[in-house]
DNA sequence: ACCTGAACACCGTTCAAGT
DNA sequence: ACCTGAACACCGTTCAAGT
């Protein structure tokens, strides 16, 4: 009655609906926990059952939506890093990557605490979204940086694991103590770099 | 029926035995919405009302129980620094306590997810549980090492930020995604202090 | 094939009542 | 003063029934 019926077809508009609404309230309450399915429901404007045609249950649909969030932040640092024809300039690529991601988690600090607050099984299920793409950017990153000379040597896997662990402490604890002072996230993203990393630092 | 009634004054008693579940239920579960007040409830042996006699909310009663898991991860850093007394390794009282927050983190992944997984509200509240001590204790090691000679120039508040945000990306990374080969923690540490601080790396 | 209405067992919370 | 029994509005999920 709240919704003219759908045709035969229409299934995955539904479907895509429902993961609409449900990053929306994610993003709205940044706390799970008031993402209800009758509220993405009500937001579509169908009954509870009808989920359960597309999702097996509220925790698929969620993990759905989260690798939605995950996909979104990867495009951030790919924007941030800029056009991959633009090598000449490795190490702005790499500080452009950080920044992007950075810049990310603190415009939704709703959003990208979710990505790892919500219930562990809904992230860690070997299918599960995972920011895999994003690690390997990273590394990727440092290794050109080491090729263009401008980083020091070492295992560029290693030194991504710890540039990843500060970004991610980062975003979170930005995200979750907003009254710190917190330095330009320039400035972060450069110290971590220089230290962990060995890029000249900013002139 | 099931409990032996309570004498007056043993308010507290039931109060403390109310934190005492849920900070077990907590931390088997790694996950908020797993400790239901039902369940604390039952553990005790009371029934559910009895709590709001001594709690305004089941999100007081977390709060206070998670303010109790700061507490812990304060010990076990102040533990891993070894006594103050031994001023003499400014650099190995730092590693220390470092170490001591990554070996608690890791020892207990659900415990130490939860300190910044549950919803926002519950720790962000201006008398909400904090993780401050810690900090300024990371700060004053930091002090300790450049007085010492044994670490870069620079401000040991922002030194501190950086080397905080790595510590928690790592723990909860690692607790996160513990099917990845993570170096020796041991390493971890070295490297983030050697790389943000200037720590000489370990012979 | 797609959606609804009604019901299930559960949850946090409240209120009157017992001792 | 401390705790219980019963009830409230809510939640995720299921099942039969409608079109």
């Amino acid at each position: 009655m709240a919704r003219t019926r759908a045709a035969r077809g229409d299934g995955d508009l539904l479907r895509d609906e429902l993961l609409d609404a449900a990053e929306q309230l994610l993003n709205e309450a940044g706390d799970e926990r008031a993402v209800t399915i009758r509220a993405i429901v009500d937001r579509v404007g169908v009954t509870p059952p009808s989920l359960y045609r597309h999702f097996d249950s509220k925790e698929e649909l969620i993990r759905q939506a989260v690798a939605r969030r995950f996909g979104a932040l990867a495009r951030a640092i790919g924007e941030g890093a800029g056009p991959p024809a633009a090598a000449g300039d490795a190490a702005g690529a790499l500080r452009g990557g950080c920044l992007g991601y950075l810049d990310w988690a603190a415009s939704e600090p709703g959003g990208y605490a979710l990505l790892f607050s919500s219930r562990r099984e809904t992230l860690l299920s070997p299918d599960g979204p995972s920011g895999t793409e994003a690690f390997d950017a990273l590394a990727g990153g440092i290794a050109g940086c080491q090729q263009a000379g401008v980083a020091r040597d070492g295992d560029p896997q290693r030194m991504a694991m710890l540039v990843w662990a500060g970004l991610h402490g980062l975003g979170s604890l930005i995200g979750a103590r907003p009254t710190i002072a917190w330095p330009p996230r320039e400035q972060l993203v450069d110290d971590l770099l220089t230290g962990l990393v060995g890029l000249p630092p900013r002139g």
